[in-house]
DNA sequence: CTTGAGTGGTTCAAATAGTGAACCAGTAGA
DNA sequence: TCTACTGGTTCACTATTTGAACCACTCAAG
């Protein structure tokens, strides 16, 4: 193990139960030698990456640390924050995988990674642009919003424009109940024939739900086994996505991904 | 030189003008040897500091410092943010420095470092909250913002409640454009007698100025030559006051405050 | 289709930088 | 005054880092 890599993990150590940790604490918690630990510490600390209590001597996340996420969030370009973690979960899913945006009352996509090894695959038409409790996405969306968005997604006027029956509100809101207490949303064929999808919402740093990561799939290829083994991966990788976007997972929610992300691990 | 902080070096070489750097401009950039340059780059990508693009294979910023900027946001508060870098401004200055934020329509103080040396000392009445435009904090945040505010500010209904002849308007939108090309506002004897003070915008992530920073010193140690030597001063930690609260100076404000910041380091 | 000049990445002996047991100094209780 | 904690430092030892030389690949020019 490098000495780099071991210094970075001192700064992970630090989180919302453990906000400042001193010299011996940081020795305890690694096991490492007092020594090693004081020199990573300094390093650390003269490069702005921990900063020192003058008082307590106790270390806590430094400046730079912010500098450089800003610089980060200036430079990298939203979709390519979270590429990387997209794209892993398109080849663990060997499907569909959408990132998708709230601008007004609609979901619009952001990016989509296609997974070549099917030759039947679920095409995307980017223009079609359904009401929020239509599609799972959507459904993540406001499972995980204030309850008031529902009905603003109703009085929407293209809702009752499409000559369909009325939705029907309290069995929406129903759903909208179950998804939040399992973590994930759910679609099958209702929104196009033959197309099912899972959906989270991706929070941002007010914990509020600003976006959602979706895997599109066939459901000729799903069952109900299917729909979970994808929910989870999903799931599973949930606060990664969240946090390299800069956004921090509710504690209810994060109870509720965690143990899934504890399972894919293994 | 640690090899931890060669590595974290590596990481400050990536800014607006170069978000993407391959091995090679890294190699140039540092001057040292490629294959150590390599395992540094390797090692950081490991720790989700840097990610590389899997087409190009280029170098960026990595997930994990937006993960732990945002640990730090939770988990640091506001205050101690700025701490240090307030309390070497206090040191360097020998005088109050104070951090104000806005707050509808008032600067309130967040934090200030006294400083023990001098026998005579400003001293600061938290509840006092004269009009923007009557302090250097209030004039330097107005002079950063849209031309707007300074007319919310004016019919404010506690401006005319003092009794004092009314505000000029025109006299105060010249001085506030003065304000912007030389990049700090200050105040002599016009809000208290004897008190005099230069201040300076802090800017957020969108580089909308949020807050102030400011140094109120007793008139009679400050002539003309007083004032800009704290000015030149605050100007020069400006950025990193701004920066290490995750906002980011706007770069006309950044070409004024750059140079005093590189007088002052020799 | 070679060739050469770019990339990014790897190897392994040499040496430098990291390591950790033991040490010092300060502080807060008992 | 002890004792038991802190945080921090020293220095012989050794293991990790280093860098010249190397490989593999891509691309544009001859």
């Amino acid at each position: 193990m490098s000495t780099i890599s071991k210094a970075l993990g001192l700064l992970d150590l630090f989180n919302e139960a453990q906000p400042k940790l001193g010299l011996t604490d940081v020795q305890r918690l690694t096991g490492r030698d007092k020594a090693t630990v004081h020199r990573h510490l300094v390093a650390l600390e003269e490069a702005g990456y921990l900063e020192q209590d003058t008082g307590t001597r106790a270390y806590r996340l430094g400046p730079a640390i912010t500098r450089l996420a800003g610089m980060r969030a200036r430079t990298v370009h939203e979709v390519e924050m979270v590429r990387s973690v997209i794209a892993a979960l398109r080849r663990a899913a060997g499907e569909l995988v959408h990132i998708s945006r709230l601008q007004g009352f609609d979901l619009v996509d952001v990016y989509h990674a296609e997974h070549h090894d099917h030759p039947v695959r679920v095409s995307f038409d980017a223009y079609g642009l359904p009401p929020l409790f239509a599609t799972a996405s959507g459904k993540a969306y406001l499972a995980f919003s204030t309850a008031g968005l529902l009905d603003m997604a109703l009085a929407d006027p293209r809702t009752v424009q499409q000559g369909a029956p009325a939705p029907d509100r309290d069995a929406i809101a129903a759903e909208l109940t179950a998804i939040a207490a399992r973590g994930y949303a759910n679609n099958r064929d209702t929104l196009r024939i033959g197309v099912s999808s899972v959906a989270i919402p991706v929070f941002d740093a007010s914990a509020r739900a600003f976006a959602t990561c979706s895997i599109a799939y066939p459901t000729s290829r799903g069952g109900a086994a299917r729909e979970a083994e994808l929910a989870a991966l999903l799931m599973a990788r949930g606060r990664d996505i969240t946090e390299a976007m800069g956004g921090a997972v509710p504690p209810d929610v994060h109870s509720i991904w965690t143990p899934e992300a504890e399972r894919a691990a293994s």
